[in-house]
DNA sequence: AATGAATGAGTTTTCATTCAT
DNA sequence: AATGAATGAAAACTCATTCAT
């Protein structure tokens, strides 16, 4: 059991460990939120005892932060697919198909509105979606001004600045739709969106 | 005893009180969330003991239930301006300076966000969003369907609607935004606003 | 209003008001019991505002206090009519066909129960009611040794007073039947307790 | 860790926590009937936080009706030492005077009556002391029948059990007697019980 | 005499957190 | 590393009782 190997105690162990509890923590965030889902329920899910994930995260707090820090990452990556393209403008108009459909996700909105209400009572939770949102922000501004660049459109940083607000408001928006409007129809809205992202996308 | 005001029992003295438990409980659930409020934090925020507040409220959640309602009907108020204009599409555009930091002033969006995550939990609260949210596309929709046939434009009802979602994800996406960007640029953002907004109005 | 009659206070108009909540609590006692039953049930049902009642007893317990006594008292009344009767042994036999029923309605026993529970509990109400046991004993008693001299038995007192202990623990046990044993044959119950009597009577 | 013994975790170690609770239940129900005694009461008594002890039981009502259960099946037991006996009827006889004294104990006649009262509100309470009841009125059945066939009578079901029930409305009948009349003499009234017994068992 | 608005103490119950093992 | 028994503080809610009118 103690040759040298695997079970010794720290490096990776650790983070496999906590991984095994913000999985469990996103399930019964997204069915309970985060009140409403208890130690009990998540260390269950995470099948261990509920002392021990306290060996892990310092409290529930935590866990919920850590939970939130991994959610709000998660947006980074998928700027990361566009930064690769050639075109970022046409990227973004090209993939608002898939865009779209993917917010209308139950199960993804449910918890982003979590995170949305938490950030507006807990700072700390506010800390971390506001770094990871200015993060996004930047990353799309400049793809942005990459992408008027190359149509050789001068840009005013303050004003694609607010563009790039009104393209997330839209996106968010479209979280908050599947809850208030059940049975909108996914395919006209995504033509909709497109009408609306057009000038903000391509106009000088 | 005076003259004929106030003091003997029922009739406007319980929509007094229920009103005054409920300005008390916008202002807990503002900052501890619906949860967070707890039943002796509203009662000394409504000056009353928390045990008379069951006489006005059957429980903690017909008050949240009775605040979400107030607040949801708050929206048809403001739709009921805009029916009276003449031009509904132009009046529509006029006024997005207004909704504009409307939608950013925080106090508000803090609330919404609150709905909304509950909404997402509790199914009776759903109904009440999703019923009022529902009357305000209808109502929507005919006012944009009438300036459109002011302009002789032909209307695809389908199509309307899914731009009305838009629209209103423009709308509620940007109560999330301050959340997330707590410094941005409203000016900027009413002209980006706008730019979005005219092609699905102003578009046939 | 004040001429000098009716509404003028004290006298008997206390009596009627006490005896109006006495029913009212006899209602709600017996569909929830002392404790089930709260001063707002009783209220309603007396007709009255829940303070005023206090203007006619003291505290919750002075209601049971008061309802208990009157109900103890009931059971002198009963012995009353068999002490006018020639012979009370025979009246005794006669009547038991009337009183198993009586002891089998429901409504009865339900207080009944009520009534000795808290006699267990509360040692003024056990006060209360062991007077007026001791009264209907002693009573009961004197009836019997009369029956007895009538026939020329000779009577030892302690003796005749555990006959006297049985035949009530007879008659209150089968209060307690139809709790246990809702579908009891109430007539061949009659016949059988007739059996069990007998001895208790009419043996020397 | 020491031997295989006690410590870890469930089989009996559940078991005995609840013996625990009901036996401190039972303490408290005595003293302040089922609504008076508190959890806080119980936990106290059980030296156990009022928290943990949801660990074992639902709520109090699975408190109350285990306790219960646990009661109304002490009666059964009593019944299986009669069964042994080769001539039932003159076991039933010759047992009067230990049954007698037993149903005249303090301690026993107190929790009795809490738990018929509560049966006579709560259909769930009753259904378990109503069951418990109809397997002793069988059993007792049984033995009788059994007994009188040893002397070659012939047995009319229905007024058999008309019998037993007079027969168990004396026993719990005694119950209530000590309530009301805390001085009487227990040796008479064993004869006195016996007196009534007699026809009741040993009548053809 | 009469009301019922108002209180506050007390109830059951939940749950994050700790700690002996 | 891991358990889960145990705690204690807080929550929602109820209700007898008081008191201004």
């Amino acid at each position: 059991m103690h040759t040298t190997e695997k079970k010794r105690s720290d490096p990776e162990r650790i983070a496999s460990r906590r991984k095994q509890v913000l999985d469990a923590a996103e399930s019964c965030f997204g069915s309970s939120g985060f009140h409403g889902a208890s130690m009990a329920e998540i260390s269950k899910a995470a099948g261990m005892s509920a002392g021990h994930i306290y060996n892990y995260f310092d409290n529930k707090d935590a866990i919920i932060a850590a939970f939130v820090q991994q959610n709000v990452e998660r947006v980074s990556t998928l700027l990361g697919d566009l930064a690769q393209r050639e075109d970022p403008l046409q990227a973004l108009l090209d993939d608002i198909d898939r865009s779209v459909s993917d917010n209308l996700q139950p199960g993804v909105w449910k918890l982003l509105l979590e995170i949305w209400a938490q950030s507006a009572r807990e700072p700390g939770i506010a800390k971390l979606a506001q770094d990871a949102d200015r993060v996004s922000r930047t990353e799309l501004h400049c793809l942005l001004k990459r992408g008027r660049a190359m149509r050789g459109w001068a840009t005013d940083d303050a004003a694609l600045m607010a563009r790039i607000e009104v393209m997330i408001a839209i996106f968010q928006g479209l979280h908050v739709r599947p809850i208030l409007s059940p049975d909108l129809d996914a395919r006209a809205v995504t033509e909709a969106t497109r009408l609306a992202m057009l000038p903000l996308l391509m106009t000088e």
